[in-house]
DNA sequence: ACTTACGGTAAGCGAAAGCTTACATATCTT
DNA sequence: AAGATATGTAAGCTTTCGCTTACCGTAAGT
């Protein structure tokens, strides 16, 4: 789940998970659209299926790829788990600059 | 913000944000709980600071980072904009098929 | 069956990232 | 004022990363 971030961290990347986060696509119709190879697409892709923020359903010949609601989720939670400890740390900062 | 991605990437730097949204704390005190050399510490901090995900504030000598509550906030609305798409999206696909 | 379309994989290359050591800067202490 | 403490910065090295080209497998159409 932690691998999330490295997946989102390169910009193509992230540009990817973008489109299909607006409409499942498959691999050929992602890479018309970007500045780079099919293949290129293609291990993009497979960084964000093992970081569990995409899956993909063979349809024909094509391969579906659609953001995984999990892997979000999962990234969400994790970040929560830092803005509540950080507000915690906050307020004992604060509790220890009154005394 | 899209650069908190780059930011949270690397373990390393991630680990040095965990221990400062657990408590805020100086270069050198973190340097002495991580298998890094301080200098590193220092420029993963760097790192995380440009990234708007920790602030910091001069101590006397010591410089102590903590966590920038309004860089997770808008690291999570990224987020949940992709949740509501894709949510969207699964939706207009179960219409489709439907047809 | 043969051809065409679509996509994953391997090899290799150039750029970028992270680490270390060495050096520079600023504040506190005595 | 001088030394000590704490941190940022520069240079260089090694590894990792993203990209391309070439190749292979699989499913559909004729």
């Amino acid at each position: 789940m932690t691998n999330a971030f490295t997946a989102l961290a390169d910009p193509t990347r992230r540009t990817i998970f973008e489109r299909v986060a607006a409409q499942p696509s498959a691999v050929g119709a992602l890479a018309a659209e970007l500045p780079v190879s099919r293949p290129a697409v293609s291990q993009h892709l497979r960084v964000l299926k093992d970081a569990g923020l995409v899956v993909d359903e063979a349809h024909g010949t094509r391969r579906v790829y659609r953001v995984r609601q999990e892997g979000l989720a999962e990234l969400r939670a994790y970040l929560d788990q830092f803005w509540d400890q950080s507000l915690a740390a906050f307020r004992d900062l604060a509790e220890a600059e009154d005394a």
